[in-house]
DNA sequence: TTCCCACTTCAAGCCAACTTGAGGTCAACC
DNA sequence: GGTTGACCTCAAGTTGGCTTGAAGTGGGAA
């Protein structure tokens, strides 16, 4: 099996090497051994950053994301835990679609002021509500 | 013109005072005056929070958001600045897709481990793509 | 054998965006 | 006119996710 140097990960990952040592440190990722004093990582660790990366992508913290990978890098969580997971996407994913829509359209908008343009007042009215209702 | 404590704004932008107090000291909003120690905000603050709320949900920071206002508080909304936002929300959004896919995969996929699941590896190798494309 | 340079550790620093705490003020109600 | 409690200021603290710096190590090419 062929093992990689931090950097040689750092550059397949697009991931920087302090971090990789960072994410070691916190649990997230596992380096197979040492060569000397290098850490030395297997192939699965770039699949493993990927998804990490998604995971990112998806608002999760590291904390969350450790929670959901096993020591090998492969997902781990119940089988209803994940369909929850992936409906809560589905609605993640709703929700952007709509403010990017939004965005475009008050790009493109030829209203003189976007505050006349009834479109974008109802964006800020979800606005309002969905940042009242947030509870983070 | 009727004018909002700081408490009453905070309850009516669902921001709380504090943040409100950061707010204003970083200039992003501007209280109309005071009553006695008391700021005051006048109503069109409501609306402008909806804004930053909607701002901060796109991505865009702080700073951002500050340079989107004109001095007297009405929206400058810079097109440009919109569609890369948007194009921006388009990859995240492609992410948390393919994220999605892979749940949900994993979710009903037998195979012993997902790893070994030639459907599994491709769906990781499209997340390693947008994941290191990625220049934020 | 020597030298380079990518690696190592550990502690400290950094950034955004707030929150907290201590100690003070004052408008309004009783 | 006393009490209350929502406000005030200012400095410091917090959190997450890294990055930076100083000082050291050791594999491998010349």
């Amino acid at each position: 099996m062929k093992l990689l140097d931090i950097g040689i990960l750092s550059e397949k990952s697009g991931v920087s090497s302090s971090t990789l040592r960072y994410y070691e440190e916190i649990g997230l990722i596992q380096s197979v051994g040492r060569h000397g004093l290098r850490r030395q990582f297997d192939a699965q660790a770039v699949t493993q950053l990927a998804l990490i990366s998604l995971g990112k992508m998806a608002g999760f913290s590291l904390e969350d994301i450790k929670g959901m990978f096993a020591k090998d890098g492969t997902p781990q969580l119940p089988r209803a835990e994940l369909q929850l997971r992936a409906n809560a996407l589905d609605e993640q994913i709703r929700g952007l679609t709509r403010l990017r829509d939004a965005l475009r359209h008050v790009a493109d908008c030829p209203a003189e002021s976007h505050m006349d343009c009834p479109k974008f007042k109802r964006l800020m009215e979800f606005a309002a509500r969905t940042a009242t209702k947030r509870r983070t």
